[in-house]
DNA sequence: TATCTATTTAGAAATATTTCTAAATAACCA
DNA sequence: TGGTTATTTAGAAATATTTCTAAATAGATA
């Protein structure tokens, strides 16, 4: 979406923990929420949260609905910083 | 501080303008506010939310106080989203 | 079809964030 | 010293975020 809407994403302790556990991949909501001590709809929240930024995506499979890390994202951001870092007249050529 | 509080600070527009103008250098809190239409109040707050999470730090010179960007933070979040990207086990070995 | 399971939506309460104005500090200079 | 300039602090208002409970939806199965 754009990097406000991911910097946002990012920021909570929570999301960034979804996003940790997706890392070894792709889960439905459920077993998402099974990992925190909060409601369904809190985590269906913060997973609506991750979805509008880009870092996620769903698939639907039977009545459950699987997540998904979006690694492109993760790398736009990264470019953002390296960017801040020192832009691209500094990147070191040997 | 902790990725909370610095993805906290890079989640406000702002402030992350704020970094990109301190990419070519340190500016007085004067400088930077004068790139916004906000009372220095304003960016006076902001500048402390940046200095909390460790994204620029300070130094002070006669009656002015120019702060810096802090680049090792920035490091720091990039190796966590690296981490997130594919882990130490996934870096590609040729 | 009826009902059970998984997930989302709606709405409300508590808390946090962002911005302002006005006042306080702190350091400079005449 | 007294006044000017740069910046921060305090406190308040507006808005946004996070969480919950209860209800709604959508699909699966008996």
């Amino acid at each position: 979406m754009s990097f406000a809407h991911t910097f946002k994403a990012l920021s909570d302790p929570v999301r960034r923990e979804i996003l940790v556990l997706l890392k070894r991949g792709r889960l439905s909501a459920g077993e998402i929420g099974s990992h925190f001590d909060m409601t369904g709809a809190t985590i269906s929240y913060h997973l609506n949260v991750l979805k509008k930024a880009d870092l996620v995506f769903e698939t639907k499979y039977k009545n459950y609905v699987y997540y998904e890390l979006n690694v492109s994202v993760v790398e736009e951001i990264m470019m953002w910083l390296s960017e801040l870092k020192g832009g691209t007249e500094n990147v070191e050529r040997k």
